[in-house]
Formats: C-alpha cells, structure tokens, sequence
DNA sequence: GTCTATATACCGATAGAC
DNA sequence: GTCTATCGGTATATAGAC
C-alpha cells in the first residue's frame, strides 16, 4: 500500500506543473519530474509518450479546472464586482504557493518555441479567459458598477494582462506586490467609488 | 572589410538578445548564437566566458537602453500623460518587431531558474521602471490629470504589470491585442476623460 | 507498470593550434 | 580572434527484460 495519493500519471502531471510553474518548459527534464515522484525516467515515458503529449495534456487539465472554477464563481456570486474580485483571487491563490506562475502564463511567454499541440492549449486557456471576463465586465456595466466607456473586451484584456503581468513583473522585481493587490487596484480604478 | 555593423560581441548581444526575446534563457544555446553571428561556438566563449555573463551584460545594456529612452521622455515631454503614452509606446515598439517581449518579462517569468547575476540584472530593471512610472503618476496626480484615489506606486505597479502582460497573454493567446492597446485603454481608465 | 541499458543528439565549457 | 577537437554532462526517447 502506498500513502502517495493519485494514479502515477496524476502525480506525473501534478510534478510537472508545479515544475512548469517555477521554471518553463524547458526549464524540466523527465528525470526531474522521474525523481520527484519516485520513479525512473522510462516510467515516465509509459504514462506520456513524449514531452509535448505531457504538458498539452497537463495544460488541458490546467484549463478544465480553471473552467469549474469560473463556473463555481458564477454559481456562488450574483453581483457582477464580486464576480471579478472571486476571479482576482483565482490568481492571487496560484501566487501565492511559493510565488508559482500561472501555467498558461508561462508557457504563454515561451510560445514561440512550444510545440504546436501545447501552444494550442495555451491559446485555449485565453480565449476561455477572456469570453468569461468579457461577459463579466459586460454585466457591470450594465449593471452601473463600472462606469468607464472602455468596451467589455478591452477591459477584460486589460485584467487579464494585468494579473498575469502582476506575477512576472513581482517574481523578476522581487516585490511583495503580486496579483492580488495589482488586480484589487485595478477592479477600484474601475469602479465607481475609485473615481 | 566586413559589412556587418558592429564588433562580434555586440552581434553576439544583439543575437542573444533576440533569441531570448523569442525563446527565453533556455531556449537558445551558444551554437544558435554562433550560427546567426557567422562563427563558431568556442569563438562566443571568447566574448563572453559563460552563459551567465553574456545575459547578464545584455540585461544590462537592455536597461541602460530603457534608461536613456525614459531621459528622452523627460526631455522631450512636458506633460504627465504624454510621457505616460510615450513609455506605452516603448513596449508597444519592443513588441511590433516580430511580436517580441520585453527581454527582462521573459527572464522574469524564469527568474527562479536562473543565475543569481542575471535575475539581480532583471530586478534592476523592474526597479527602474516603478520608480519612473511612480514619479510619473504623482506628476499626472498632482496636475489633476488622474484623479482615481490610489496611491501613485500602486498605479506605476499596475501599468508595467498590463504592459508586461500583455505581451505575453497577446502572444499566447495569438491575439492581435498587444500592449500597445492594453497601456492605452488603461491610461484612458486613469485619466479624467475616460470616466 | 517499472526497470536497466542504451541510442542519439545537444548542452556549456575548455585545450591548444593558427 | 577564430578555429578544430574534445570533455563531461544531460536531454528526449526507445528496446527489451521482469
């Protein structure tokens, strides 16, 4: 009987985001994800065939959860600022454990040397991204919460970019400053009662 | 006579520079620099004894570059926002060429993988742009051109922050948005028209 | 499903000739 | 300053035994 929790695979997959979220696609070997969980190098090759099978399949379930997420803020939350305050935190969460990257954000910054499956992925997690925060954004308009003339679409680019900016620019720089705070800063200039 | 501009190690910065740009710290190798520049990979070594020190002396030259474009500003602009919309249109410029990132947003999405010389090298450059850009907000602040209550470091945060990211969300998400259009909308949020 | 052993290629870096 | 040759290490990936 073993006490580690979760197929071989699913511990594959969680070591290899987390190593993803620390150091980039080709930042990590598979004898680094091999030694982490415990086994060999081939072993690894048993559950993924290749590295670009592992990290697509590792970022489809990266975007899968992110997409329940969404759905469970929609289904907890009425109010169209609390909505995008429940999303802020979404990412201030990730930062939060030892200052980890978005999966999507990093690999984002290395598309132009991933494999094209993976690069498909990353491209997927925005897209989703952004339809959620522009329907958000939409429905604060209307609703009288965010009162600036700026389309729903730019302003959902605009915290989209913003928090994952957040992450780089507090990882390089060093800072305190991360998601959390960039975000809720944002989301106030935004709003009616930050004017 | 040569016809290329410029001493070998200056085109092996300016190569390096691009590849990082493009593919980050792990992705290029002395050999794709050597291959650009026309020699071979011992010859590389010559300029630059390690992988450490060529980075590091390009990430310097990368923010003695910015600081001389942020003087520029100060000297060519008077008013707060002009010089807020002129240091947009520097990332917007980077990120026009073959969609680009900013050299130290890509190695400060890898910081945690990289040498001690080289990440103290992006975190000058993160220094240096909050502390123009804060200098810059309390300037547009006090002349009433932004109005919203946050504090002036907050609002410089959150301005590289979107620029930084959206390089990397407009690549990633293959979008025609880039930072150009994020700095923009964001600067139009701030100021007393956008509201 | 995991292992040992291995193929093949590339990495950063060095020695020493010209 | 550039080269050929090479070192030692590691990368992704596969073959085949258990």
């Amino acid at each position: 009987m073993n006490t580690v929790i979760g197929s071989t695979a699913t511990r594959v997959m969680d070591v290899a985001e987390a190593l993803i979220q620390q150091r980039g696609y080709d930042g990590f070997s598979f004898d680094d994800v091999a030694r982490a969980v415990g086994i060999r190098k081939p072993s690894v090759h048993h559950h993924f065939r290749t590295k670009a099978d592992l990290v697509a399949t590792l970022a489809r379930r990266y975007t899968e959860r992110f997409e329940s997420s969404l759905a469970a803020i929609d289904t907890a939350r009425r109010d169209p600022m609390a909505r995008l305050e429940a999303y802020v935190l979404l990412f201030a969460t990730t930062y939060a454990k030892d200052g980890r990257l978005c999966v999507c954000g990093m690999l984002g910054a290395e598309a132009a040397a991933l494999p094209a499956q993976v690069a498909d992925g990353v491209a997927d997690f925005f897209r989703l991204n952004l339809d959620w925060l522009t329907a958000a954004f939409r429905d604060a308009q209307q609703s009288g919460r965010v009162t600036t003339t700026q389309g729903a679409e730019a302003l959902a680019q605009l915290l989209l970019s913003a928090l994952e900016g957040a992450m780089i620019v507090g990882r390089g720089g060093r800072s305190s400053v991360g998601p959390a705070a960039v975000g809720n800063h944002l989301l106030v200039c935004l709003s009616k009662q930050g004017r």
